[in-house]
DNA sequence: CTGAAAGCGCTAACAC
DNA sequence: GTGTTAGCGCTTTCAG
C-alpha cells in the first residue's frame, strides 16, 4: 500500500542507497540510474516518508508558533510573516494558541519538544521567565524579557512608539492627555509610559498620576478605563491607549457621551490593525510592522538553526511609524490653520 | 546530550521494553518499577521522540489545516476552533496558507504528506477537483465539492443563508435589492443567490439581472461593484453582499455617495465577522458559526482518523443565523411605527 | 512481570 | 558508481 525507498530498490534492482541518493540530488550516482530511479518513484506514487528521515538525520524542517491567540487582531499578520517566510526556507510551521495562560504554553513547548521541532518563535505568556526559559532549542520571542539573555528576540521600540504618540497630541494642542496602559509591570507598557513621559518633559507637560491607568488588552478595558478617566474632576481631553482595541473602547465611551472626536477629543492607539484604516474608524495610531515582525522572527530563528554552533543571539528593533487619521487634530493643518 | 529510553533502561538495569511500557502506562509491569523508571526519566529530563514513535506507531497525532489566508478575518476564529480541539483531542496542528493559489496548496499537501500527518482539513483554493481529491487521507473540506462524494465537508447552509439576508431586506421595505455574489461559479455564490431567487418569487418581486454581480471576497470588491451599480439607469436601493468585507466596501461607497444609511441605503453582509459588530459600523449580516466550524471539524476529522476501517463520510450543514444590526432597517420597528 | 530481538523507513559511512 | 550495513529511538511480538 505504501511505497518505500525498499520496494522502489526492488524494482529497479539498485540497492537503498543509491535509491536515496537519486531522490536526494546527491552526487556521485550516473545520470541514467537517476533517471531510471526518479521514473519509478513517480509511476509508484512514492512519498518520502517524513518521520524516518527526521530520525536520522536530526531535524525535521519544522517550526513552532506559539502566540496567545489567533483571533486577536495583531496576531494574524504575525503568523503570516511566520509562515510565509518559513514555507519559503522549507519549513513547515505548528500554530499553539496560549490563551495567555502559562500552563497551556508549558504543555505545547513539551507537545513541541516531543515532535523534535528545529526552533520556536514565541510571545511568552506572561512577562516573568517562564517554562521555556531553560530550553536549548533555538527561540526567538517576539518581545523582551526581564533578565533574559539567552534567547533572541524581536520587538518594536515601544520608548519610541509611545514618545511619538505622545508628542503627536501634545503638537496637536491636547493638554490633558490619558496614558491606558496595558499590565502595569509588563516591560512594554512600562517603556511605552517612559516614551509618554518623555515627551511631556520636553514640553514642560507636568504629569498628572490620576491620568496614567492600567488594564489589559481589549476593548472594554479601554471601555472601562475611560469610564474612570471622565468621572474625574478634571477629565482627559486624550487618550493614548495601550493598543487599538483598546483605543476602540474609548472611541465609543466618548462617542457615547456626545464628544466629538477629534475636536473634543484625541486617541491615538497602538499597531495599527486592519480595523485602524477603515473608513468608520480612522483611528490614529502607531504602527507595528506586523508582517515584517513574523518574517525577521522566522529568518533570524532559521538562521540560528542552521548555526548552530554559533548559538549567537539576536536582538532586533523595530522602528514604530506614526499613523495620523481622524482621531487626532492632525497638527500640520492646525498650524496651517493658524498661519492664516 | 540528549535522552533516550536505551539510557534510562542502562541507568534502572531495566530493558527497554520495560522502559517502554512504564514510560506509556502500559499495563503488566509492577508498581514499584514503574515508579522506579518514571523518576529516573524525570531526573534525567528524558522527552519521548516523537519521530521515532511516529515511525513505529503510524500515526502522527498531528493534523494540517490548509486555507486560504489567517489574515482574512473569516479564518482566524475557525483556526482557533480547529487549533482548541484538536490540542484538546492530543493533536497538533500545521497552518498553511495557499493564498488561494492552487499549486501552493497542493505543495502544501504534499509537505503535509511527507510529514505524515494523521489527517487534513482543508478550505480548497478553488472549487474545481484538485490535488487533494485523490488522496487517501482523512479529510475534512470546508465546503461543499461540485461532484465530490470521497470526503466529509462541513459549511454553512448557504441557500437559506441567501434567503434570510434577502428576505429581510424585501421586509425592511427595499425595492431593488443588489447580490453583490463572490466568484461566480462557485458553490456558496450559486446557492445563496438561489435563497435570494426564492426570496424574491415569494414576495413576487421580480429579478433584475443588471442587479446581480460577482467579484471576489475583498473589500475593494464591494466598492468597485457598488460603482458599477449606482451608475445604473435604475440603481439599488439595497444590497446583499457575499461576506463582510465586501459589505464594508459598498458602505464606505454609499457614505461618500452622501446617502444615508439605512434610511436611503440597505446592506446586509455575510459571516459576521468581528468588524461587523463594532459600534462603528454595525453591520447587518448572516452569522456563521466560524469557532464551531473549525470544532466539529476537528471533531469529525479525529472520528474519522480513529475509524480507518469505517471509512465513513460525513455532511454536516450548519444553520445561519440573521443579525439585525444598523445598517437595515428593521422590519419589526418600521411595522411598528406604522401601527402608530 | 520482564527481557531479547525485530523492524518502522531512511541516511551515511565504508567497502568494492 | 554502486552495494552493504549499521543505526536513528521507539514499540511490540514472542519467550521465559
Amino acid at each position: 500500500m505504501i511505497v518505500t525507498i525498499k520496494d522502489i530498490a526492488k524494482n529497479t534492482n539498485f540497492s537503498y542507497a543509491t535509491v536515496s541518493r537519486a531522490l536526494n540530488s546527491k552526487p556521485g550516482i550516473s545520470k541514467k540510474t537517476r533517471e531510471i530511479i526518479l521514473a519509478e518513484a513517480e509511476k509508484m506514487g512514492y512519498q518520502p516518508n517524513g518521520l524516518a528521515r527526521g530520525l536520522v538525520m536530526k531535524h525535521t524542517n519544522t517550526i513552532g508558533l506559539v502566540i496567545p491567540d489567533i483571533v486577536n487582531p495583531f496576531f494574524p499578520e504575525i503568523a503570516r510573516g511566520v509562515e510565509d517566510t518559513a514555507s519559503k526556507l522549507g519549513y513547515n510551521v505548528f500554530l499553539c494558541n496560549t490563551s495567555w495562560d502559562v500552563d497551556k504554553e508549558s504543555s505545547y513547548l513539551k507537545a513541541l519538544l516531543e515532535k523534535r521541532v528545529d526552533g520556536i518563535i514565541i510571545k511568552p505568556a506572561c512577562d516573568r521567565p517562564c517554562s521555556y526559559s531553560n530550553s536549548n532549542i533555538p527561540m526567538v520571542l517576539l518581545n523582551k524579557m526581564p533578565r533574559e539573555s539567552k534567547h533572541s528576540y524581536i520587538e518594536i521600540d515601544n520608548f519610541k512608539g509611545g514618545y511619538l504618540a505622545t508628542k503627536h497630541l501634545i503638537e496637536a494642542g491636547y493638554k490633558r492627555i490619558a496614558f491606558l496602559g496595558g499590565i502595569e509591570d509588563s516591560y512594554s507598557t512600562i517603556e511605552r509610559l517612559e516614551g509618554y513621559i518623555h515627551a511631556f518633559k520636553q514640553s514642560n507637560y507636568k504629569i498628572d498620576k490620576s491620568l496614567i491607568v492600567y488594564g489589559d488588552y481589549n476593548f472594554k478595558t479601554g471601555y472601562a478605563n475611560m469610564t474612570k478617566l471622565m468621572g474625574l474632576e478634571n477629565p482627559p481631553d486624550a487618550a493614548f491607549a495601550v493598543n487599538d482595541f483598546n483605543a476602540l473602547g474609548v472611541l465609543q465611551f466618548v462617542g457615547e457621551l456626545g464628544l466629538s472626536v477629534p475636536d473634543e477629543f484625541g486617541i491615538v492607539g497602538f499597531d495599527n490593525i486592519q480595523y485602524a484604516a477603515f473608513p468608520q474608524i480612522q483611528l490614529t495610531t502607531i504602527s507595528q510592522p506586523k508582517y515584517e515582525i513574523g518574517k525577521y522572527a522566522t529568518e533570524a530563528l532559521i538562521n540560528q538553526i542552521n548555526n548552530k554552533t554559533a548559538k549567537f543571539m539576536q536582538k532586533i528593533i523595530l522602528e514604530p511609524e506614526l499613523i495620523v487619521r481622524k482621531t487626532t487634530l492632525n497638527s500640520k493643518s492646525v498650524a496651517k490653520a493658524t498661519n492664516q
